[in-house]
RNA sequence: GGGCGUGUGGCGGAACUGGUAUACGCGUACGUCUCAGAAGCGUAUCCCGCAAGGGUUGGGAGUUCGAGCCUCCCCACGCCCACCA
C-alpha cells in the first residue's frame, strides 16, 4: 500500500478526474454567498510561461479553493489577451495569420497552466480576439461615441517609428516605446480619442472606497495629477489679443518678470506678423519639434528657449510690461500651454532666468539663500495692497484682483485610442461624404477584421485595412451614400478594460452582461497581478467601468473591490527572467522533475507574496522533501476507527494553532508564513509515534488549497470517497490554542536571565515569588534593592533593580 | 528632483499592538544506514569565549523598565513618476 510519492502518476490523474467532474464550476445559482477571484489575464506569447507567470495564479489558486472549502460559490475563471502587436509582429517574421499563431500559443499556455492544477472554470474561457468578445469592445465604444466621449482629433501624437503606430502617453517609457525601446517621435496625425480625463475628478476620489495597496492607489493620484490653481489673462501690447496662463501660485503674480508659450502654442501663430525676430522663433520651434522626449530630458535639464522680439506682454497685477519667451520647458498639453515665470519663487524660472539674465523679483518674505528660489510660505511684499498678506490667504485674493478663474487642472491626459495596425479590433465608424462620422448600427455587430495580404504597417499613418477597398467601402448607414470604414484599430488595452464582466456571462449574445448575474459577481473581490498596471490597465479599467456604470449596464462604479500585487520572480542572477539572458526556469522542467505541488508550494513559500524574489534552484528541494515527508506520514496514521482516543494535549493544540494560522495567513495573502506553518505542524507530527485521524485529515485539508494534487491522493487513500477539495475547511477552536502552561521570561533590569514554565492563570506576585526563588535570578538580584516590576502575563517579568 | 518601499545569519526569510531576535527552509559539518554511493534519518549551525558571560537587526542619537518595531539625523539599495507651472 505504501509506495513511493509518485507526483508524475498522481497529479495527471487527478487533474483530468477534476475536469470531468467539472468540480471548479462556478453555479450561476446559487443561495451561497459568492467569491470572484481573478488574475490579470496573460497575453499569450510565442515564448509559453517562465516559471515567475504562475506565482499569481497560484496565489489566487489558493484563495479560491479555501474560500470554496469555506462554502463560498466562487468564480476563477481565466482568458486570453491576444490582441496587439506582439502576435502581429511574430505573424509578420514567421508569415502566418496572426489567429493562427494566437491559437497555438493559446493551447500551449493552456496545457502548462493544466499542468499546474490550477481550479479555474474554463467553461467560462474567454479570447479578447474572438469576434463574439470584441463585438461588446467595440458596443462599449460606440456607447462612449454616443455619449460625446470619443473625438477625432489632429494633435500631435506620440509616433513610433519602429512600429508604426501611435501610441499613448501611458505606452511610453523614458521617452521610448514601451515595446520595442525606439525614440518616439511627435507626428500630427489624425486619430480617436477618448476623453478619460473626464472621469479624472471620480477616479481619484474613488480611491478611498478601494482595498488597493497604497503604492498603487499612490501612483494613480500622481498619474492623474490633480492640481488647482487659477488662470489669468495676459494682455499682448497693442494687439487687443490675450494670453491665458495657468499657475498654482497666483500669490506670486507680482515677481513675474517674464511669460513663457510652450512651442506648440496656437498663439504665436497668431503674433507671426509682430515678431520680430520671427524667423529665429520659428528655427526654435522647427528643432523642439524633431527633438525627442528623450532628448528634451537629458539635456540635463539645461534650459533652451528664444525671446519673442516685438512682443509684451501686460502683468495685470501692477500694468508691467514684460517680455514673452517660447521655451519648451513649458509643456503644451498642460494647463494652458503658457505659465508667468517667477524666478524668485520657481526654481524652473528660476534656471531660466539666470540664463538669460532676466530680473528676479522677490515677493514672498522667507528662504535663505540668494542662489535659488524659494518655494515655501510667507508673507507678501513688493505686491502693492496685498503686502503683508499671507501668500496662502493672498492665491484667492490676487487671482479676484486681476479677474483671474479657480480651476483645477490634471496631468492625466485623454486616451489616443487608435492604433495604425493590423491586430485589433476595428473601431466601428464610417467616415460618410455626407454625413460626416457616422457609428456602425449596434445590429450590425461586430465589424469582423478582414483578411489581408500583409500585416505589415503601410508607414502612410493608415493601417493595412486600408488597402482592403472591398471592406473600406461601404454605404452609409444613414443616407446610404457612399462612405469608408474607419481603419484604425483599438489600443491592446480595450479589451482587457472590461473582459471580467465578460467571465460573468461569457456567452451572452443579446447583452455585454446579464443584469442580474452581473449584481450577483461583481465586483471582484480579489484581484491579483503585476504593479507594473498601476497607470494603464487599471486605470483603463476604472474608467470603462465608470463609463458603463453611467449608461446603467453594470451595478457597481468600481470593477476591483480588492487588489494583491505578485511580486516577480527573479533569475537566479539576480536579472529579470528573459531569453535574452538566456535565464528563464520553465515550469514544465519544474512539474516534470518535482512535480506540480513542489512548485506551488516553492513559489508560495520563496519569500512575501507582493515581494520580488529570484529563483533558486537549491531552495526548490525544501518543499519537495516536506511533501516527501507528508506522504510518509500515512503510515503513521492510527489503524483504529476510534477517533475519540486520548488525544496529545500539545498536539492538539499546535494543530488548532496551525488551523488559525493558515487561515488568517491565506486571507491575508501572507502565504510564505502559511507554509512555514504547515511544515512546522508536519515536523510535529513526525515525532508521534501514531497520529489520530482527525489530525491527519485536518492537516491535508489545510495543505490541499497549496498542494491539491497529493492531498487528494492521500486523502482518498485513507479511505474518503469524495474530494478533499469539496471537503469543509476546518474551524479553529480558541480554547484549544490557549496553552494550560506557558514559558516565562525572566528579566532582570531588562536582559533576560532565565525562563520558567508556569501555570497560565498566575497572578504577578506568584509570578515574581516563583522568579525571585530561582537560583539564577537570585544571583543577579542578591543584595539588590527591587525597584519596580513589570509583568506582561503569559509571556515576561522583568525585575527592574537599584544600582546598589 | 518627487512619491512609494526595503535594509535582520553563508543564502531566501520569520518576529502579533514595543515584550525571550534569528521561526521555517536552503546550505554546511559530523554521525547513522550502505559493499559503495544517492536518498533518508539524527545532531549541530548568528558572532566572540573552555566557561561564566558578553555582543548582534545598515550607521548615529533619542524616548522607554524594555526598541528589529516608535521619533530625529545620516548611509545604501529597489521600484514608479519625472521641466505638470
Amino acid at each position: 500500500m505504501d509506495g513511493k510519492y509518485d507526483h508524475k502518476q498522481i497529479e495527471k490523474k487527478w487533474q483530468a478526474l477534476w475536469e470531468t467532474a467539472g468540480m471548479y464550476r462556478a453555479s450561476d445559482k446559487s443561495n451561497k454567498p459568492k467569491k470572484y477571484v481573478l488574475d490579470m489575464f496573460p497575453y499569450p506569447s510565442g515564448e509559453g510561461l517562465h516559471v515567475g507567470h504562475p506565482k499569481g495564479y497560484i496565489a489566487t489558486d489558493i484563495y479560491s479553493r479555501m474560500k470554496r472549502m469555506q462554502g463560498f460559490n466562487v468564480l476563477h475563471p481565466m482568458g486570453w489577451d491576444a490582441f496587439g502587436l506582439p502576435a502581429e509582429q511574430y505573424a509578420i517574421k514567421n508569415k502566418i495569420h496572426p489567429r493562427v499563431a494566437v491559437d497555438k500559443n493559446v493551447a500551449r499556455y493552456k496545457e502548462q497552466l493544466s499542468d499546474i492544477g490550477f481550479d479555474y472554470d474554463w467553461s467560462r474561457e474567454v479570447n479578447t480576439t474572438d469576434p463574439t468578445f470584441y463585438k461588446w469592445t467595440q458596443w462599449i465604444f460606440l456607447k462612449m461615441f454616443e455619449k460625446g466621449l470619443a473625438y477625432e482629433s489632429y494633435e500631435p501624437i506620440n509616433w513610433c517609428p519602429s512600429c508604426q503606430t501611435g501610441l499613448a502617453n501611458e505606452d511610453l517609457e523614458d521617452g521610448k516605446c514601451e515595446r520595442c525601446g525606439t525614440l518616439v517621435e511627435k507626428k500630427p496625425m489624425r486619430q480617436w480619442v477618448i476623453r478619460i480625463t473626464k472621469y479624472a475628478d471620480r477616479m481619484l476620489n474613488d480611491l478611498d472606497k478601494l482595498d488597493w495597496p497604497t503604492s498603487i492607489k499612490e501612483s494613480q493620484r500622481n498619474w492623474i495629477g490633480r492640481s488647482e490653481g487659477a488662470e489669468i489673462d495676459f494682455k499682448i501690447g497693442g494687439s487687443g489679443k490675450v494670453t491665458t496662463v495657468f499657475t498654482t501660485r497666483p500669490d506670486t503674480l507680482f515677481g513675474a518678470t517674464y511669460c513663457v508659450l510652450a512651442p506648440e502654442h496656437k498663439l504665436i501663430d497668431e503674433l507671426k506678423e509682430s515678431i520680430t525676430n520671427l524667423s529665429e522663433v520659428e528655427g526654435y520651434r522647427e528643432e523642439t519639434k524633431i527633438r525627442t522626449e528623450i532628448e528634451r530630458t537629458a539635456e540635463g535639464r539645461e534650459k533652451t528657449g528664444v525671446k519673442c522680439e516685438g512682443i509684451s506682454v501686460v502683468n495685470p497685477a501692477n500694468g508691467e510690461e514684460l517680455p514673452l519667451y517660447v521655451a519648451d520647458y513649458v509643456l503644451g498639453n498642460y494647463g494652458t500651454g503658457a505659465v508667468m515665470a517667477v524666478p524668485a519663487h520657481d526654481e524652473r524660472d528660476f534656471a531660466f532666468a539666470k540664463k538669460f539674465s532676466l530680473p528676479i523679483v522677490k515677493v514672498v518674505q522667507g528662504g535663505g539663500t540668494d542662489g535659488e528660489a524659494y518655494i515655501g510660505n510667507g508673507n507678501l511684499f513688493n505686491s502693492g495692497r496685498f503686502d503683508g498678506v499671507s501668500n496662502e490667504v493672498a492665491k484667492r485674493k490676487i487671482t479676484d484682483f486681476v479677474n483671474g478663474r479657480w480651476v483645477t487642472k490634471y496631468r492625466l491626459k485623454d486616451w489616443v485610442f487608435s492604433r495604425q495596425r493590423y491586430w485589433g479590433e476595428p473601431i466601428p465608424l464610417i467616415h460618410c461624404e455626407t454625413c460626416g462620422v457616422v457609428p456602425v448600427p449596434e445590429k450590425d455587430l461586430p465589424v469582423v477584421l478582414p483578411e489581408v495580404e500583409s500585416y505589415a504597417p503601410t508607414g502612410t499613418g493608415e493601417s493595412p485595412l486600408a488597402d482592403i477597398a472591398e471592406w473600406v467601402n461601404v454605404s452609409c448607414p444613414k443616407c446610404g451614400g457612399a462612405g469608408k470604414r474607419e481603419t484604425n484599430t483599438m489600443p491592446q488595452w480595450a479589451g482587457s478594460s472590461w473582459y471580467y464582466l465578460r467571465f460573468i456571462d461569457p456567452h451572452n449574445t443579446e447583452a455585454l452582461v446579464d443584469k442580474e448575474k452581473e449584481k450577483y459577481w461583481s465586483p471582484v473581490d480579489m484581484y491579483v497581478g503585476g504593479a507594473e498596471h498601476a497607470t494603464r490597465h487599471l486605470i483603463y479599467a476604472r474608467f470603462y467601468h465608470k463609463f458603463l456604470y453611467d449608461i446603467g449596464a453594470v451595478n457597481y462604479e468600481e470593477p476591483f473591490s480588492r487588489l494583491q500585487n505578485v511580486g516577480l520572480i527573479m533569475a537566479e542572477d539576480g536579472r529579470k527572467m528573459s531569453k535574452r539572458w538566456g535565464n528563464v526556469v520553465n515550469p514544465d522542467d519544474i512539474v516534470a522533475e518535482y512535480g506540480a505541488d513542489t512548485l506551488r508550494l516553492y513559489e508560495m513559500f520563496m519569500g512575501p507574496f507582493g515581494q520580488s524574489v529570484a529563483w533558486s534552484t537549491q531552495g526548490i528541494v525544501g518543499p519537495y522533501r516536506f511533501l516527501e515527508r507528508v506522504w510518509r506520514l500515512k503510515n503513521k496514521l492510527q489503524q483504529t476507527t476510534d477517533n475519540r482516543q486520548q488525544e496529545d494535549q500539545k498536539l492538539n493544540t499546535e494543530l488548532h494553532k496551525t488551523i488559525k494560522k493558515v487561515t488568517d495567513d491565506i486571507e491575508a495573502m501572507s502565504f510564505n508564513t502559511a507554509v512555514s506553518q504547515l511544515m512546522i505542524f508536519a515536523n510535529e507530527l513526525e515525532k508521534e509515534p501514531q497520529i489520530s485521524r482527525i489530525a491527519y485529515e485536518t492537516f491535508l485539508k489545510l495543505l490541499a488549497p497549496f498542494a491539491p494534487h497529493i492531498t487528494e491522493e492521500l486523502w482518498h487513500e485513507i479511505g474518503n470517497t469524495s474530494s478533499v477539495h469539496g471537503a469543509s475547511w476546518p474551524v479553529f477552536d480558541l480554547q484549544k490554542i490557549v496553552e494550560k502552561e506557558v514559558i516565562i521570561a525572566i528579566q532582570v533590569g531588562g536582559k533576560v536571565r532565565d525562563t520558567m514554565t508556569v501555570a497560565r492563570d498566575l497572578d504577578e506576585n506568584a509570578v515574581l515569588l516563583l522568579a525571585l526563588s530561582r537560583p539564577i535570578v537570585a544571583k543577579w538580584t542578591e543584595g539588590k534593592e527591587v525597584i519596580k516590576v513589570i509583568h506582561v502575563p503569559h509571556k515576561l517579568l522583568n525585575i527592574v533593580i537599584g544600582e546598589g
